[in-house]
DNA sequence: GCACCTCATGTTGACGTAAACATTTCGATC
DNA sequence: GATCGAAATGTTTACGTCAACATGAGGTGC
């Protein structure tokens, strides 16, 4: 009674295939990796009994043997940033190009302890290698040492740290969305930050106040948002009620959405009365109301970097010490004109 | 020379420890594992032990010993659609606090072949359990073979696998929209429906649809939309061309959003002249405008029930044939009022 | 016809862990 | 103070796979 086929347990194994096909648990291994030394019809034969009990590889098996997973690890902060879950879609994509795994961890609270969790999870030697995409000041605050010898790749960090880092040309887009709008003829841009601990909006911050500075242009007080629509729209009633403004420059597009929705509010028309910019270019931007002129970031590029340099560092064991760049683009739509009265 | 340090190859393991502690591999073990049957100075010393060697236990070898894997595989047909990313983030963090790991597959391309590719990946058990969040009728289509006695739970779709169904109500949420629009005294209700695939949107359709036809009003012919904001457009601006049309159900929100930006573009004005609903509640959908009223669905407990029913069956073998609905709830905001001339 | 080579297949052992069982130590009980 | 039991620790072994080596069968060259 104890074998009914129901039974939990574990599968069949190598040696049972190897007894169903009458021949050695090592020729099975042969054919499962498709070595070539094996004759046609012992190959036959064998998957047909592998295909009769069922048999499927025991991965912890053969990981135990080989010392490699063939697993990535992704560490990644939130999946409610559109930037990071398109990322995190591209990440997926490429490693399974390469015939490996994603092990997601997920850092929901902003806490120290809880990217440590994460670590120690990780630490749980199960990955070939890991990629980072958590805002980069809430990894230097942890105090967390990577496993020594795991290859890491960061995305969209400073490059403090010593692995491999991947990232869009921050700098670049902020700025020739800054341009944008004085080329348009606005006297100066406003703009609606990211959250502090992101490098990202960091840099996007510093650029469009170094492009307004290099304009001559008086430089308006940062407003700090937190990527979401809601901080948009707060800040964006702010600027709704000030006559003078009439470009504002928003760090992603959801906080973008919410400066349009406050600006509709009070009867503000965009682009006629104020011109407004995104940054990340998400789907949905092209069907704001008006379409939304924002910068277009090539998360598939860099997902598919990442996991090609972190492909590269498992293979080689050489860490690819290169800084990659992802350039960005302005996709001009209709939230953006020159300004009314001049 | 071999053996310096930055060497690449296996860490340390409980053998190296255990010398380096002067115990056993078993008492390394014992302290590895939290038993309570150590003595407090030699699991002083282990621990010193294990910090000292940098020892990381190998969940492979774990693995194979144990015959579990303490990982749970998600297979998801694309992060890109807002429901989809939400639902893996709930997953992700349910999953973490039962102390499992994901293992994330994604389906790109919808096409047979590829999900097929998800499973056979699956093949090689090292999962414990699996969560199937896909259109249904793709699943339906492809002929995949669950690998037997795999714990599976199965998100939004019918309840042909014999595995718990973990479901948003999406009737009730459809015909609550479409009740609300009634009520505010539209003659009837225009729907843009998901894909045809999809049996969350066959189901809002249909719901709908009965909605109408319970009230008696005339059922104008569907409009078949893809989940993007692009589709919602494109069946706006026909909407949007006819007069008739006053009040519009889309089958979520980056849907609704399009018909928005159509009904912007020539003109009518929402809600006075057209009314709108969407499904999902995304977070921005509060900062469109006008604001969406639309049907608030909570990823968050679909996650959760997911994660609770598959680790239940996973510990006791037992499969919970339960079908879990997660209510959904209107949220009335700025896109819906009476029609203008009655 | 014998040495030698090639190719298919078999046998052995090790990867790191932990259950099962064995041993030792020490204190409590009568 | 002999007996028993509990608690701490050690020893053996198997989990499933696959590299390394061993074996054996057929073929080739001189």
């Amino acid at each position: 009674m104890r074998q009914s086929s129901g039974q939990r347990g574990r599968g069949p194994s190598m040696a049972d295939v190897a007894r169903e096909a009458g021949v050695s648990g090592q020729t099975v291994s042969r054919v499962a990796n498709g070595r070539t030394n094996v004759d046609a019809d012992t190959r036959e034969r064998v998957l047909d009994a592998m295909r009769r009990v069922g048999y499927r590889p025991n991965s912890a098996a053969r990981a135990l043997r080989n010392g490699r997973f063939r697993t990535i690890g992704v560490i990644i902060s939130s999946l409610s940033t559109f930037g990071n879950s398109r990322t995190l879609d591209a990440i997926a994509g490429a490693v399974a190009d390469e015939g490996f795994s994603i092990v997601l961890m997920t850092v929901p609270r902003h806490t120290q302890g809880e990217v440590a969790g994460a670590f120690s999870r990780l630490n749980e030697q199960a990955v070939d290698g890991v990629i980072i995409l958590i805002e980069q000041h809430q990894l230097d605050q942890s105090e967390i040492e990577l496993p020594a010898g795991l290859p890491v790749v960061v995305i969209d960090s400073n490059a403090r740290y010593p692995s491999p880092v991947i990232d869009t040309a921050q700098a670049e887009g902020a700025a020739s969305a800054t341009r944008h709008l004085l080329e348009l003829g606005h006297a100066t841009v406003w703009h609606i930050a990211g959250p502090p601990q992101s490098y990202a909006a960091e840099r996007r911050l510093k650029s469009w106040q170094a492009t307004l500075e290099a304009a001559g242009r008086p430089v308006p007080p940062v407003l700090i948002g937190d990527w979401s629509a809601d901080s948009g729209y707060e800040h964006g009633q702010r600027l709704a009620a000030d006559p003078s403004v009439t470009a504002v420059f928003a760090a992603n597009d959801q906080m973008a959405l919410g400066v349009l929705r406050a600006l509709h509010e009070v009867g503000r028309r965009v682009p006629d009365d104020v011109s407004v910019v995104g940054f990340d270019d998400m789907a949905e931007a092209a069907n704001f109301w008006p379409p939304l002129t924002t910068v277009h970031q090539s998360f598939d590029d860099v997902g598919r970097h990442a996991v090609a340099a972190l492909v590269g560092e498992i293979a080689t064991g050489q860490p690819e010490s290169t800084l990659i760049h992802v350039p960005t683009e302005l996709v001009v739509r209709s939230s953006t004109a020159p300004p009314l009265s001049r």
